[in-house]
DNA sequence: ACCTGAACACCGTTCAAGT
DNA sequence: ACCTGAACACCGTTCAAGT
């Protein structure tokens, strides 16, 4: 198996101390960093050690096995996930429930948008540990969030005639599909030529949310 | 690294000659079994050679690599979505551009749900030589009939009032995000407990329908 | 023409031994 | 307490040699 080369090199200052200090959160980063350079299915545990300055063996000190190290690449996604959704929601506090679950949906596009290499790992469900880990909870809860609003937004008379949940399950699809398309790299071929992607999406779901309201 | 156990087993019946005759196809074969028995990570060549029974360099007359053969995967699953599309058209011949539109989605989400094994291997682009196959092509092919359907049901009046290509990027993200929500077992986290998916993804993608339809 | 067996350079993971 | 080096059983791929 050839290995291309890359940009990526290990560190040049050599560690001073036998102990690395942070190593934890160093093969977190060097994990992402070789995500970014050559793609997720050349991330070996190997060559993450070897960027962040450690022997082979060293990582296992830290994550009991590569699912672990990339779980917790998946959790730093969820962080930054949860991190935007809450900082577009304080953005549109006030408005209907309409406002506030569309707000969700574009703080999602533009997180996936911003963060590809995270959404591409959280979203491979064969890499990590989702259901054993803080992943399913806290993804649960903005599940919940966005099934509470489509109710209230059912109540309030802000939908168009129809099965909600076929709504609420039709917004997520949507959503996630556009981000998987996106980082699929099906744009181009798509015809969607415009200069920013995100641009795009946040069009097409606004086109659906007003589709979807009365 | 542990092997789980699985029912998969080699072929009970040694072959009787040097030759094996059709190894190409069941090697494909073998291929699809080993992704429906343990998943898609732990397919290696050696497996399926094993699979097969033959040596595991074997193999190699057939395919010049791994992605080759996951290709060639591809290829068939590629086979069975086009005869599916042509199906679900054949269904609704003489109805209306939108009707026509709405029959391919049908034939996807049928198609995916069907060959989820088969979707999950053509939907990932990064196991597979997409580009230099005959799959872009095709899938090409797929997707200019949609834009056309989309246009046709815009001069004829049967959308309501928006961006076209959004209607129709939104439709393809839409169907996309709910095939890839089933396959990655999302489906039960969502509350979706109806006992065939494949009639909450028609709903979801009729209501999709109706809601951008005059 | 088609397949095997041994080899090469990788990989995840373990573990005794070092600091 | 944290890391190394060698080892083990895997992997994709190559290639001389067999039929």
């Amino acid at each position: 198996m050839a290995k291309c080369e890359s940009d990526v090199s290990p560190r040049s200052t050599p560690r001073r101390s036998y102990h690395h200090g942070r190593l934890r959160e160093a093969l977190v980063k060097a994990t992402v960093e070789l995500i970014e350079a050559r793609g997720l299915d050349s991330v070996s545990l190997r060559e993450v050690a070897k960027l962040a300055g450690v022997s082979s063996a060293a990582p296992f000190r830290h994550f009991p096995s590569r699912l672990a190290l990339l779980t917790a690449v998946a959790e730093e996604a969820q962080d930054r996930l949860i991190q935007q959704i809450e900082q577009s929601l304080a953005a549109v506090e006030g408005q209907n429930a309409l406002q506030r679950f569309r707000a969700i949906g574009r703080g999602f596009l533009l997180w996936a948008i911003t963060n590809p290499t995270h959404f591409q790992v959280i979203s491979n469900r064969h890499i990590i540990t989702y259901e054993t880990s803080s992943l399913r909870g806290r993804n649960d809860q903005i599940r919940r969030q966005m099934s509470e609003l489509m109710v209230e937004a059912a109540a309030q008379n802000l939908l168009r005639p129809g099965d909600v949940s076929a709504h609420e399950i039709g917004a997520r699809a949507l959503v996630y599909g556009l981000a998987r398309m996106y980082v699929d790299g099906q744009f181009p071929s798509w015809g969607v030529s415009q200069p920013n992607p995100l641009d795009v999406c946040n069009a097409v779901f606004d086109q659906f949310i007003a589709s979807i309201s009365v």
